[in-house]
DNA sequence: GTCTATATCAAGATAGAC
DNA sequence: GTCTATCTTGATATAGAC
C-alpha cells in the first residue's frame, strides 16, 4: 500500500487531491491525518507537503475546485420561461450533487475548518450559485407563473430540499434518475405555487 | 477557568454534557479533546471519566438523548384533518431543529463516528420519528387532501427542506417564528398537493 | 519527486493520592 | 468527586539524503 511509485508529479498530485476529497467527506476533516492521505495515495507523508502548504490549504483547494466546478457547469438561459429554466435548475442540482456528494458533503460540514480568508471566498462562491436561483424564482414571480410570498426564503428552502437528496438516493435503487427528477420537478413545481400545470 | 469547584456530582455531569454537545456541534467531535472539555466544565481531565466511559460513549449518550426528547415533545393526533396534523408537523419540526441546533446537528454530522450498535440505535428512533410525518402524508393521500406520488420520497425531501432552516434562521431576524411556520407551511402545502386551500 | 528520520506537541486514557 | 502525574500513541511539519 505504501510502496514507492519513483516520481511521478502529474499523477500524484490529483492523486493526492482526490484521496483527500474522499476522505475528508467520510471521516471528516479534523478526523483524517495527512499520514492516513498518504498511505492511500501510496507515498510517505513528507511527499504531501510537496504538493500542498499544509493541512488547511488542501481543504481550501478542494472546496475552491468544487464550487468552480458547478458555477462552470451550470449555464442558465434568462430567455426561457421561468418554470423551464426551474426544471432545467432541479435536474441540474440533483446531478450535480449526486455526481459529486463529496464535494458537496464537505462544502457544508467543512467550512468551519477554513481559514477566515478562504470562508469569505468560498461563501462568496456559494452564494453566486444560489442566486442564479433566486433570478429564476423573482422571473416567475413578475411572469406570473410563480406564486411565492418570499423568493429568498424560498430559495433556501428548494436548495435545503434538493440538497438532501444525496442523504438517501442511490443509483441502482428503486428510482432512476429520471424518475427523481420527475418527482422533485413536481415538489419544487408546487413549492412555487407554479400556475401552468 | 480551570479552577477546582470542590465536589458537585449533582452540577457536573449535566455541565459535562451540555459543553461537550457545544463543542462537537461547533467544531466536530474528532477536532474537541477531552482536555477541551474539562477545560470549560472546570474541572480536570482525569474527572471526565469518572462520567462516561470513554469519549465514544459520550457522543452516543448526547445522541441518544436528543432523539428521545424529540419523540417524547411530538405528539400527533391521529384523528384531526391530514392537513392539520402536517401544519402542526411543520412549526414542531422548524421550532425542534431551531430550539436545539446542536443536537440536530450532531444527528447529522455524526453518525459516522458512532459504533455499529450505537449506530443502528439512534438510527431506529430517527426512523420512528420521520415515520411519523409519512403516516401523515399517507393519510392525506387517501382522504384526497393530498396529490403525492411517492410518500417515501416526498417525506424525505420534507424533513430535508424543514431540517435545512437551520443553516439560515436566526431568532431577532427579519423573520419571526410566526411567519416562519407561515412560510413553510404553505411551501409544503404546496409540495404536498394540498387541495383546500 | 520522494524517502527516511526526527523535532515537537497534544491526544485518549489510567493510577493513585487527597 | 476531583486532582496530579504519567503512560502510550499518533498527530503536523521539517530537514536533508538520494
Amino acid at each position: 500500500m505504501a510502496r514507492t511509485l519513483g516520481s511521478r508529479a502529474e499523477v500524484t498530485g490529483p492523486l493526492i487531491r482526490a484521496v483527500a476529497l474522499r476522505l475528508f467527506a467520510r471521516h471528516g476533516y479534523a478526523a483524517v491525518s495527512m499520514r492516513q492521505i498518504a498511505a492511500e495515495v501510496g507515498v510517505q507523508v513528507g511527499t504531501i507537503y510537496a504538493y500542498t502548504e499544509d493541512k488547511q490549504a488542501l481543504l481550501a483547494d478542494l472546496l475552491h475546485t468544487h464550487m468552480e466546478m458547478i458555477l462552470a457547469a451550470w449555464q442558465d438561459d434568462p430567455d426561457a420561461a421561468p418554470l423551464v429554466r426551474l426544471d432545467r435548475f432541479v435536474d441540474f442540482h440533483i446531478d450535480m450533487s449526486l455526481d459529486h456528494p463529496d464535494g458537496v458533503f464537505l462544502s457544508y460540514m467543512e467550512l468551519r475548518n477554513l481559514s477566515p480568508d478562504n470562508l469569505a471566498l468560498i461563501t462568496a462562491l456559494r452564494r453566486r450559485y444560489e442566486r442564479g436561483l433566486q433570478a429564476i424564482l423573482d422571473a416567475g414571480v413578475v411572469s406570473g407563473q410563480m406564486r411565492i410570498e418570499d423568493t429568498r426564503l424560498t430559495r433556501m428552502a428548494l436548495i435545503g430540499m434538493l440538497t438532501s437528496v444525496t442523504n438517501w438516493y442511490r443509483d441502482g435503487g428503486r428510482l432512476d434518475r429520471g424518475q427523481l427528477h420527475h418527482y422533485y420537478r413536481g415538489l419544487v413545481r408546487g413549492a412555487v405555487g407554479a400556475v401552468d400545470r
